[in-house]
DNA sequence: ACATAATGCGTGTATATACCCGCACCTGGG
DNA sequence: CCCAGGTGCGGGTATATACACGCATTATGT
């Protein structure tokens, strides 16, 4: 019976596994896969503020803002004002972005190692599921 | 095609939302889902050391250490030698048992809460997959 | 028996994460 | 114009998490 299983600790176990894997390949680039996965986010976004970058991570906003600090104080983000006097905007340095590429073969290899256990099709299944959590 | 997504920030960000909902389910109780877990295991295992736990939540022995003195504090577990001088043996208190016994039927809501999101077919084969990467 | 290796833990350090609170700053209603 | 409410953010505090290092203890090989 699996009623009696925790969801909830089966999905932190495993974020905690898993991340252990990609930090394992990150290592030697300075980021982690946290760092990664921001860097990410930001290339993908425009110029993002803080809230919006947060939101569109699932994070806390108070929580981005302190993860930005360290890859700030790294010069792999920067974080500018925005026309309201309120909000900061946050930019991806060229530093960043080149730290962003040469960490992503690293990446992909992990990515390849998680996919080869679980095959394609589970793959796909699994991030479906997750996704219906987020 | 999902070949550019990251497995590990979909888990990450799923863990951390479930989390939150299962840390608001808890609310008033005084123990978080990591917390409840850790008690839960805690009870399922006979006096273990803090590797042995450790080793059975997929935890670092210095993290579990760490979280253990939070419950400590609060009475909940406590820490007794062991025969051999270097290992401590890890308790559930009365105070933890109970506290556990009080804290399931809200952990038991919000599990069903995500089960009527997910259906138990959904519930199992995430479940599944999820035993596959820890 | 003794030297060496292995085991079990704690600490130091760093990051990730969340909640609450308060301070600015903007925005609308009057 | 001003004031109430909403918005965006930082700081305080607490927990979760991991890795590297070192210390004490136990086990092992000769």
């Amino acid at each position: 019976m699996l009623t009696s299983e925790c969801i909830c600790t089966h999905l932190r176990r495993a974020a905690r596994g898993v991340s252990r894997h990609y930090d394992e390949a990150l290592e030697g680039f300075g980021i982690n896969v946290a760092q990664f996965s921001l860097l990410r986010h930001l290339r993908r976004l425009d110029q993002p503020s803080i809230s919006t970058l947060a939101e569109a991570m699932g994070l806390d906003r108070s929580t981005l803002g302190r993860n930005l600090r360290v890859l700030e104080a790294d010069g792999l983000v920067a974080l500018a004002e925005g026309q309201d006097l309120r909000n900061r905007i946050v930019l991806l340095s060229e530093q960043g972005r080149a730290r962003l590429q040469a960490a992503e073969p690293a990446w992909e290899q992990a990515q390849s190692d998680l996919i080869q256990t679980l095959g394609e099709g589970q793959r796909d299944e699994l991030v479906r599921l997750l996704e219906m959590l987020a």
